[in-house]
DNA sequence: CCGCTTGGATAGTCTCGCTATCCCAGGAAG
DNA sequence: CTTCCTGGGATAGCGAGACTATCCAAGCGG
Protein backbone atom coordinates (compact mmCIF):
# COMPACT_ATOMS: atom_id res chain seq x y z
CA UNK A 1 0.00 0.00 0.00
CA UNK A 2 1.14 3.59 -0.36
CA UNK A 3 1.32 6.23 2.10
CA UNK A 4 -1.77 7.95 1.68
CA UNK A 5 -3.50 4.18 2.15
CA UNK A 6 -1.65 3.85 5.07
CA UNK A 7 -2.62 7.57 6.43
CA UNK A 8 -6.27 6.23 5.95
CA UNK A 9 -6.17 2.63 7.59
CA UNK A 10 -4.37 3.83 10.47
CA UNK A 11 -6.15 7.10 11.22
CA UNK A 12 -3.04 9.02 11.18
CA UNK A 13 -2.18 12.31 9.21
CA UNK A 14 0.28 11.47 6.21
CA UNK A 15 2.04 14.48 7.55
CA UNK A 16 2.46 12.96 10.57
CA UNK A 17 3.91 9.43 9.30
CA UNK A 18 6.20 11.51 7.09
CA UNK A 19 7.41 12.60 10.43
CA UNK A 20 7.44 9.27 12.28
CA UNK A 21 9.42 8.20 9.38
CA UNK A 22 12.06 11.13 9.57
CA UNK A 23 12.57 10.81 13.61
CA UNK A 24 13.12 6.52 12.86
CA UNK A 25 10.10 5.36 14.31
CA UNK A 26 9.06 3.56 11.31
CA UNK A 27 11.10 1.99 8.97
CA UNK A 28 11.07 3.29 5.50
CA UNK A 29 9.06 2.03 2.78
CA UNK A 30 9.85 -0.64 -0.16
CA UNK A 31 10.84 1.76 -2.84
CA UNK A 32 9.68 0.86 -6.24
CA UNK A 33 11.16 4.13 -8.06
CA UNK A 34 12.31 7.73 -7.26
CA UNK A 35 8.63 9.07 -6.10
CA UNK A 36 6.96 6.37 -4.79
CA UNK A 37 6.78 3.32 -1.74
CA UNK A 38 5.61 0.58 -0.81
CA UNK A 39 3.84 -0.07 3.07
CA UNK A 40 3.22 -3.29 4.24
CA UNK A 41 1.09 -5.04 7.04
CA UNK A 42 3.80 -4.45 9.35
CA UNK A 43 4.25 -1.43 8.86
CA UNK A 44 0.92 -0.78 9.69
CA UNK A 45 1.07 -2.52 12.64
CA UNK A 46 4.17 -0.71 14.17
CA UNK A 47 2.37 2.30 13.13
CA UNK A 48 -0.43 1.19 15.80
CA UNK A 49 2.20 0.68 17.81
CA UNK A 50 3.96 4.06 17.01
CA UNK A 51 0.85 5.84 18.73
CA UNK A 52 -0.43 3.41 21.27
CA UNK A 53 2.89 4.39 22.95
CA UNK A 54 2.90 7.93 22.10
CA UNK A 55 -0.87 8.96 22.83
CA UNK A 56 -1.73 6.46 25.48
CA UNK A 57 1.34 5.68 26.94
CA UNK A 58 2.69 9.39 27.18
CA UNK A 59 6.25 8.69 25.65
CA UNK A 60 8.09 11.27 24.04
CA UNK A 61 8.75 10.33 20.75
CA UNK A 62 12.95 10.09 20.80
CA UNK A 63 12.22 8.02 23.84
CA UNK A 64 9.99 5.74 21.75
CA UNK A 65 12.65 5.35 19.11
CA UNK A 66 15.31 4.38 21.59
CA UNK A 67 12.74 1.75 22.91
CA UNK A 68 11.71 0.51 19.93
CA UNK A 69 15.29 -0.29 19.23
CA UNK A 70 15.85 -2.30 21.99
CA UNK A 71 12.77 -4.23 21.16
CA UNK A 72 14.11 -4.81 18.14
CA UNK A 73 17.27 -5.69 18.82
CA UNK A 74 17.09 -9.73 18.35
CA UNK A 75 21.09 -10.19 19.20
CA UNK A 76 19.97 -9.75 22.97
CA UNK A 77 17.74 -12.27 24.84
CA UNK A 78 14.68 -11.62 26.41
CA UNK A 79 15.82 -10.56 30.10
CA UNK A 80 18.34 -8.07 28.59
CA UNK A 81 15.94 -6.44 26.01
CA UNK A 82 13.11 -6.04 28.20
CA UNK A 83 15.83 -4.02 30.88
CA UNK A 84 17.01 -1.93 28.17
CA UNK A 85 13.82 -1.23 27.11
CA UNK A 86 12.33 -0.16 30.10
CA UNK A 87 15.47 1.76 30.84
CA UNK A 88 14.89 3.77 27.98
CA UNK A 89 11.19 5.05 29.29
CA UNK A 90 11.45 8.37 31.05
CA UNK A 91 12.52 8.63 34.39
CA UNK A 92 13.29 10.99 37.12
CA UNK A 93 16.04 12.99 36.94
CA UNK A 94 18.72 12.41 39.52
CA UNK A 95 17.87 13.16 43.01
CA UNK A 96 20.09 15.69 45.35
CA UNK A 97 21.99 13.07 47.53
CA UNK A 98 22.84 15.62 49.88
CA UNK A 99 18.98 15.81 50.44
CA UNK A 100 18.39 14.23 54.15
CA UNK A 101 14.86 12.89 52.22
CA UNK A 102 16.48 11.12 49.38
CA UNK A 103 19.26 9.13 52.16
CA UNK A 104 16.29 8.41 53.80
CA UNK A 105 13.96 7.14 50.96
CA UNK A 106 16.78 5.53 49.26
CA UNK A 107 17.61 3.11 52.99
CA UNK A 108 13.98 2.61 52.91
CA UNK A 109 14.04 1.66 49.63
CA UNK A 110 16.88 -0.76 49.99
CA UNK A 111 15.30 -2.18 53.15
CA UNK A 112 12.04 -3.02 51.01
CA UNK A 113 14.05 -4.90 47.79
CA UNK A 114 15.64 -7.11 50.76
CA UNK A 115 12.64 -7.77 52.33
CA UNK A 116 10.84 -9.32 49.14
CA UNK A 117 13.73 -10.59 48.24
CA UNK A 118 14.13 -8.96 45.28
CA UNK A 119 18.13 -9.88 44.44
CA UNK A 120 18.19 -8.81 40.74
CA UNK A 121 16.88 -5.37 41.76
CA UNK A 122 19.24 -5.29 44.42
CA UNK A 123 22.19 -6.22 42.01
CA UNK A 124 21.28 -3.28 40.02
CA UNK A 125 20.35 -0.86 42.02
CA UNK A 126 22.91 1.58 41.40
CA UNK A 127 22.87 1.63 38.14
CA UNK A 128 19.00 1.21 37.30
CA UNK A 129 16.53 4.18 36.19
CA UNK A 130 13.84 2.38 37.87
CA UNK A 131 15.19 2.16 41.28
CA UNK A 132 16.21 5.86 40.96
CA UNK A 133 12.49 6.93 40.44
CA UNK A 134 11.48 4.96 42.82
CA UNK A 135 13.66 6.79 45.65
CA UNK A 136 12.62 10.10 44.50
CA UNK A 137 8.61 9.19 44.54
CA UNK A 138 9.32 7.88 47.78
CA UNK A 139 11.72 10.90 48.68
CA UNK A 140 9.22 13.31 47.96
CA UNK A 141 6.37 11.50 49.95
CA UNK A 142 8.45 11.80 52.31
CA UNK A 143 9.43 15.47 52.13
CA UNK A 144 5.52 15.86 51.93
CA UNK A 145 5.44 14.41 55.62
CA UNK A 146 4.03 11.09 54.32
CA UNK A 147 6.44 8.69 56.84
CA UNK A 148 6.56 5.83 53.69
CA UNK A 149 8.89 2.73 54.96
CA UNK A 150 10.09 -0.32 53.91
CA UNK A 151 7.18 -2.04 55.97
CA UNK A 152 4.39 0.50 54.66
CA UNK A 153 5.56 -0.24 51.19
CA UNK A 154 6.03 -4.13 51.13
CA UNK A 155 2.40 -5.02 50.70
CA UNK A 156 2.48 -2.82 47.57
CA UNK A 157 5.80 -4.40 46.17
CA UNK A 158 3.92 -8.07 46.87
CA UNK A 159 0.70 -6.77 44.85
CA UNK A 160 2.94 -5.65 42.41
CA UNK A 161 5.11 -8.53 42.19
CA UNK A 162 1.64 -10.69 41.47
CA UNK A 163 0.82 -8.34 38.57
CA UNK A 164 4.32 -8.95 37.26
CA UNK A 165 3.97 -12.71 37.57
CA UNK A 166 0.32 -12.52 36.15
CA UNK A 167 1.90 -10.78 32.97
CA UNK A 168 4.35 -12.98 31.97
CA UNK A 169 2.57 -15.70 32.43
CA UNK A 170 0.26 -14.55 30.32
CA UNK A 171 2.66 -13.58 27.85
CA UNK A 172 4.25 -16.97 27.64
CA UNK A 173 1.11 -18.85 26.81
CA UNK A 174 0.30 -16.31 23.82
CA UNK A 175 3.25 -14.96 22.45
CA UNK A 176 6.21 -15.74 19.88
CA UNK A 177 9.48 -15.17 21.27
CA UNK A 178 10.06 -11.58 19.28
CA UNK A 179 6.30 -10.74 20.13
CA UNK A 180 7.30 -11.08 23.40
CA UNK A 181 9.28 -8.56 24.28
CA UNK A 182 7.18 -6.51 22.04
CA UNK A 183 4.05 -7.99 24.30
CA UNK A 184 6.36 -7.06 27.71
CA UNK A 185 7.13 -3.39 26.66
CA UNK A 186 3.54 -2.46 25.35
CA UNK A 187 2.33 -4.45 29.03
CA UNK A 188 4.79 -2.36 30.57
CA UNK A 189 3.99 1.39 28.73
CA UNK A 190 -0.31 0.95 27.93
CA UNK A 191 -1.16 -1.73 30.64
CA UNK A 192 0.20 1.32 33.16
CA UNK A 193 -2.63 3.57 32.23
CA UNK A 194 -5.30 0.56 32.79
CA UNK A 195 -3.58 0.10 36.45
CA UNK A 196 -4.11 3.87 36.80
CA UNK A 197 -6.87 3.76 35.73
CA UNK A 198 -8.04 0.90 38.11
CA UNK A 199 -6.63 2.24 40.84
CA UNK A 200 -8.83 5.62 40.69
CA UNK A 201 -12.00 4.45 40.23
CA UNK A 202 -11.01 1.79 43.23
CA UNK A 203 -10.62 5.10 45.32
CA UNK A 204 -13.66 6.52 44.28
CA UNK A 205 -15.43 3.33 45.23
CA UNK A 206 -13.88 3.00 48.27
CA UNK A 207 -14.12 6.39 49.50
CA UNK A 208 -17.90 6.56 48.77
CA UNK A 209 -18.67 3.04 50.14
CA UNK A 210 -16.67 4.76 53.48
CA UNK A 211 -17.96 8.23 53.72
CA UNK A 212 -20.65 7.80 51.21
CA UNK A 213 -21.78 10.98 49.28
CA UNK A 214 -21.70 13.60 51.82
CA UNK B 1 9.19 35.69 55.55
CA UNK B 2 10.33 37.08 52.03
CA UNK B 3 9.90 35.35 48.10
CA UNK B 4 13.92 35.10 48.42
CA UNK B 5 13.61 32.92 51.73
CA UNK B 6 10.42 31.26 50.11
CA UNK B 7 12.55 30.66 46.95
CA UNK B 8 16.17 29.32 49.59
CA UNK B 9 13.70 27.15 51.46
CA UNK B 10 11.95 25.46 48.69
CA UNK B 11 14.59 25.28 46.15
CA UNK B 12 12.89 26.70 43.66
CA UNK B 13 13.86 30.13 42.04
CA UNK B 14 12.32 33.35 42.59
CA UNK B 15 11.02 33.80 39.09
CA UNK B 16 9.13 30.46 38.69
CA UNK B 17 7.43 30.89 42.28
CA UNK B 18 6.12 34.50 40.46
CA UNK B 19 5.13 32.14 37.78
CA UNK B 20 2.91 29.97 40.03
CA UNK B 21 1.97 33.09 42.16
CA UNK B 22 0.72 34.49 38.53
CA UNK B 23 -0.82 31.28 37.38
CA UNK B 24 -3.17 31.21 40.99
CA UNK B 25 -1.00 27.75 41.83
CA UNK B 26 -0.07 29.46 44.95
CA UNK B 27 -2.10 32.08 47.28
CA UNK B 28 -0.68 35.59 47.31
CA UNK B 29 1.77 36.30 50.41
CA UNK B 30 0.72 38.89 53.30
CA UNK B 31 1.14 42.51 51.54
CA UNK B 32 2.86 44.64 54.45
CA UNK B 33 3.59 47.42 52.23
CA UNK B 34 3.34 48.40 48.42
CA UNK B 35 6.63 46.49 47.51
CA UNK B 36 6.79 43.47 50.21
CA UNK B 37 4.87 40.54 50.61
CA UNK B 38 5.13 37.92 53.79
CA UNK B 39 5.23 34.26 53.15
CA UNK B 40 4.55 31.47 55.75
CA UNK B 41 5.28 28.09 56.62
CA UNK B 42 1.66 27.09 54.71
CA UNK B 43 3.11 28.94 51.60
CA UNK B 44 6.22 26.70 51.60
CA UNK B 45 4.21 23.52 52.15
CA UNK B 46 2.26 24.18 49.82
CA UNK B 47 4.95 25.20 47.22
CA UNK B 48 6.04 21.60 48.12
CA UNK B 49 3.03 20.03 46.99
CA UNK B 50 2.97 21.71 43.58
CA UNK B 51 5.99 20.91 42.98
CA UNK B 52 5.56 17.43 43.60
CA UNK B 53 2.31 17.04 41.82
CA UNK B 54 4.26 19.13 38.45
CA UNK B 55 7.67 17.22 38.85
CA UNK B 56 7.33 14.43 40.17
CA UNK B 57 3.83 13.37 39.26
CA UNK B 58 4.17 14.99 35.99
CA UNK B 59 0.62 16.94 36.41
CA UNK B 60 0.25 20.31 33.82
CA UNK B 61 0.26 23.71 35.77
CA UNK B 62 -3.19 24.59 34.94
CA UNK B 63 -4.76 21.13 35.65
CA UNK B 64 -2.58 21.49 39.12
CA UNK B 65 -4.61 24.72 40.01
CA UNK B 66 -7.39 23.30 39.19
CA UNK B 67 -6.90 20.04 41.44
CA UNK B 68 -5.86 22.54 44.22
CA UNK B 69 -8.81 24.49 43.35
CA UNK B 70 -10.94 21.04 44.64
CA UNK B 71 -8.72 20.61 47.56
CA UNK B 72 -9.35 23.34 48.92
CA UNK B 73 -13.21 23.61 48.39
CA UNK B 74 -14.26 22.83 51.89
CA UNK B 75 -17.48 23.40 51.28
CA UNK B 76 -18.49 19.78 49.86
CA UNK B 77 -17.89 16.75 51.92
CA UNK B 78 -14.74 14.24 51.49
CA UNK B 79 -15.91 11.88 48.74
CA UNK B 80 -16.63 14.65 46.23
CA UNK B 81 -13.97 17.18 46.74
CA UNK B 82 -11.49 13.97 46.16
CA UNK B 83 -13.87 12.84 43.25
CA UNK B 84 -13.78 16.33 41.63
CA UNK B 85 -9.69 16.67 42.15
CA UNK B 86 -9.27 13.36 40.53
CA UNK B 87 -11.55 14.06 37.71
CA UNK B 88 -9.38 17.31 36.89
CA UNK B 89 -6.36 15.15 36.47
CA UNK B 90 -5.34 14.51 32.90
CA UNK B 91 -7.44 12.04 30.84
CA UNK B 92 -7.23 10.06 27.45
CA UNK B 93 -9.44 12.56 25.21
CA UNK B 94 -13.11 11.18 24.16
CA UNK B 95 -12.91 7.77 22.06
CA UNK B 96 -14.63 7.09 18.57
CA UNK B 97 -17.18 4.77 19.61
CA UNK B 98 -17.44 3.58 15.95
CA UNK B 99 -14.89 1.97 16.42
CA UNK B 100 -14.95 -1.59 17.00
CA UNK B 101 -12.44 -1.86 19.71
CA UNK B 102 -13.96 0.97 21.48
CA UNK B 103 -17.04 -0.34 22.10
CA UNK B 104 -16.02 -4.30 22.73
CA UNK B 105 -13.83 -2.37 25.50
CA UNK B 106 -16.62 -0.30 27.06
CA UNK B 107 -18.24 -3.65 27.00
CA UNK B 108 -15.77 -5.68 28.83
CA UNK B 109 -15.01 -2.96 31.15
CA UNK B 110 -18.92 -2.70 32.51
CA UNK B 111 -18.57 -6.37 32.75
CA UNK B 112 -15.60 -6.06 34.78
CA UNK B 113 -17.50 -3.38 37.14
CA UNK B 114 -20.14 -5.37 37.67
CA UNK B 115 -18.18 -8.79 38.69
CA UNK B 116 -16.28 -6.49 41.11
CA UNK B 117 -19.40 -4.92 42.39
CA UNK B 118 -18.63 -1.60 42.09
CA UNK B 119 -21.44 0.06 42.00
CA UNK B 120 -21.03 3.85 42.19
CA UNK B 121 -18.11 3.36 39.55
CA UNK B 122 -20.80 1.99 37.66
CA UNK B 123 -23.48 4.46 38.05
CA UNK B 124 -20.78 7.39 37.45
CA UNK B 125 -19.15 5.70 34.07
CA UNK B 126 -21.17 7.54 31.73
CA UNK B 127 -19.36 10.70 33.21
CA UNK B 128 -16.29 9.79 34.75
CA UNK B 129 -13.66 10.82 32.70
CA UNK B 130 -11.66 7.96 35.18
CA UNK B 131 -13.77 5.26 33.36
CA UNK B 132 -13.14 6.83 29.86
CA UNK B 133 -9.49 6.79 30.24
CA UNK B 134 -9.95 2.79 31.12
CA UNK B 135 -11.80 2.44 28.11
CA UNK B 136 -9.54 3.98 25.78
CA UNK B 137 -6.55 1.97 27.05
CA UNK B 138 -8.04 -1.28 26.91
CA UNK B 139 -9.08 -0.45 23.52
CA UNK B 140 -5.75 0.46 22.86
CA UNK B 141 -4.58 -3.16 24.03
CA UNK B 142 -7.07 -4.75 21.80
CA UNK B 143 -6.53 -2.69 18.90
CA UNK B 144 -2.97 -4.40 19.50
CA UNK B 145 -4.36 -7.36 19.09
CA UNK B 146 -4.07 -8.43 22.84
CA UNK B 147 -7.51 -9.54 23.64
CA UNK B 148 -8.28 -8.33 26.92
CA UNK B 149 -11.73 -9.64 28.68
CA UNK B 150 -13.22 -8.55 32.21
CA UNK B 151 -11.85 -11.50 33.37
CA UNK B 152 -8.68 -10.94 32.47
CA UNK B 153 -9.18 -7.76 34.17
CA UNK B 154 -11.02 -8.42 37.51
CA UNK B 155 -7.67 -9.70 39.66
CA UNK B 156 -5.96 -6.52 38.46
CA UNK B 157 -8.85 -4.75 39.91
CA UNK B 158 -9.12 -6.38 42.79
CA UNK B 159 -5.44 -5.96 43.54
CA UNK B 160 -5.99 -2.13 43.43
CA UNK B 161 -8.76 -2.68 45.49
CA UNK B 162 -6.75 -3.94 47.98
CA UNK B 163 -4.39 -0.80 47.45
CA UNK B 164 -7.01 1.60 47.84
CA UNK B 165 -8.59 0.30 50.58
CA UNK B 166 -4.66 0.25 52.10
CA UNK B 167 -4.33 4.02 51.61
CA UNK B 168 -7.58 5.00 52.85
CA UNK B 169 -7.36 3.20 55.88
CA UNK B 170 -3.72 4.70 56.49
CA UNK B 171 -5.47 7.81 55.63
CA UNK B 172 -7.64 7.68 58.42
CA UNK B 173 -5.36 6.72 60.83
CA UNK B 174 -2.89 10.00 60.60
CA UNK B 175 -4.63 13.02 58.92
CA UNK B 176 -7.09 15.63 59.88
CA UNK B 177 -10.23 16.12 57.63
CA UNK B 178 -8.57 18.88 55.79
CA UNK B 179 -5.31 17.04 55.35
CA UNK B 180 -7.25 14.11 54.26
CA UNK B 181 -8.36 15.21 51.08
CA UNK B 182 -4.76 16.55 50.59
CA UNK B 183 -3.09 13.22 51.05
CA UNK B 184 -5.61 11.69 49.55
CA UNK B 185 -4.88 13.63 46.08
CA UNK B 186 -1.44 13.24 46.90
CA UNK B 187 -1.28 9.44 46.89
CA UNK B 188 -3.37 9.40 44.16
CA UNK B 189 -1.02 11.66 41.98
CA UNK B 190 2.48 10.84 43.92
CA UNK B 191 1.46 7.39 44.68
CA UNK B 192 1.22 6.16 41.26
CA UNK B 193 4.67 6.76 40.37
CA UNK B 194 5.63 5.26 43.49
CA UNK B 195 3.43 1.81 41.98
CA UNK B 196 4.44 1.98 38.17
CA UNK B 197 7.94 1.58 39.45
CA UNK B 198 7.56 -0.99 41.42
CA UNK B 199 5.66 -2.26 38.77
CA UNK B 200 8.49 -2.05 36.53
CA UNK B 201 11.12 -3.52 39.07
CA UNK B 202 8.82 -6.20 39.28
CA UNK B 203 8.79 -6.96 35.71
CA UNK B 204 12.65 -6.88 35.42
CA UNK B 205 12.94 -9.32 38.66
CA UNK B 206 10.57 -11.86 37.92
CA UNK B 207 12.03 -11.80 34.12
CA UNK B 208 15.60 -12.41 35.14
CA UNK B 209 14.44 -15.57 37.35
CA UNK B 210 12.29 -17.23 35.00
CA UNK B 211 14.61 -16.35 31.63
CA UNK B 212 17.95 -15.48 33.15
CA UNK B 213 20.36 -12.71 31.92
CA UNK B 214 20.36 -14.28 28.76
C1' DC C 1 19.76 60.28 49.90
C1' DC C 2 21.36 56.86 47.01
C1' DG C 3 22.04 52.35 45.89
C1' DC C 4 20.07 47.78 46.45
C1' DT C 5 16.38 44.75 47.07
C1' DT C 6 11.50 43.46 46.38
C1' DG C 7 7.69 42.37 43.87
C1' DG C 8 4.84 43.00 39.67
C1' DA C 9 4.53 43.06 34.62
C1' DT C 10 6.02 41.83 30.09
C1' DA C 11 8.33 39.61 26.70
C1' DG C 12 11.51 36.08 25.32
C1' DT C 13 13.28 31.22 25.19
C1' DC C 14 13.36 26.36 24.58
C1' DT C 15 11.36 21.93 23.76
C1' DC C 16 7.77 18.98 21.68
C1' DG C 17 4.85 17.25 18.50
C1' DC C 18 3.17 18.02 14.84
C1' DT C 19 1.62 20.69 10.26
C1' DA C 20 1.92 23.44 6.08
C1' DT C 21 4.65 24.59 2.10
C1' DC C 22 7.87 23.74 -1.56
C1' DC C 23 9.78 21.09 -4.80
C1' DC C 24 10.74 17.52 -8.10
C1' DA C 25 10.05 13.07 -10.29
C1' DG C 26 7.11 9.97 -12.40
C1' DG C 27 2.63 8.33 -14.50
C1' DA C 28 -1.56 9.13 -16.96
C1' DA C 29 -4.88 11.78 -19.98
C1' DG C 30 -5.43 14.30 -24.05
C1' DC D 1 4.70 15.09 -26.51
C1' DT D 2 2.91 17.94 -23.22
C1' DT D 3 0.37 19.07 -19.39
C1' DC D 4 -1.44 18.14 -15.15
C1' DC D 5 -1.86 15.57 -11.09
C1' DT D 6 -0.07 12.75 -7.29
C1' DG D 7 3.42 10.73 -4.16
C1' DG D 8 7.13 11.48 -1.40
C1' DG D 9 11.27 14.03 0.67
C1' DA D 10 13.05 18.30 2.74
C1' DT D 11 12.42 22.57 5.19
C1' DA D 12 10.30 25.87 7.81
C1' DG D 13 6.61 27.24 10.76
C1' DC D 14 3.22 26.86 14.49
C1' DG D 15 1.03 26.50 19.05
C1' DA D 16 1.17 24.82 23.66
C1' DG D 17 3.61 24.47 27.88
C1' DA D 18 6.90 25.74 31.44
C1' DC D 19 9.79 28.53 32.61
C1' DT D 20 13.31 32.61 32.50
C1' DA D 21 15.25 37.12 31.77
C1' DT D 22 14.56 41.99 31.65
C1' DC D 23 12.32 46.25 33.16
C1' DC D 24 10.54 49.18 36.31
C1' DA D 25 8.95 51.68 40.22
C1' DA D 26 8.48 51.67 45.17
C1' DG D 27 10.53 51.32 49.52
C1' DC D 28 14.30 50.39 53.26
C1' DG D 29 18.63 50.65 55.12
C1' DG D 30 23.21 52.49 55.90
Amino acid sequence: MRLAELSERSGVSTATIKYYLREGLLPPGHRVNATTAEYDEEHLRRLRLVRALIQVGGVPVATAREVLGHVDDDSLGRTVRLGAALWALPHAPEPDEDDPAVVAARAEVDRLLESLGWETARELAPLSPVHRSLVVAVATLRRLGHLWDAELMAPYGELMHQVARRQLDFMETHASPTEQVELAVASAVLFEPVLRALHRLAQEEESARRYGIE
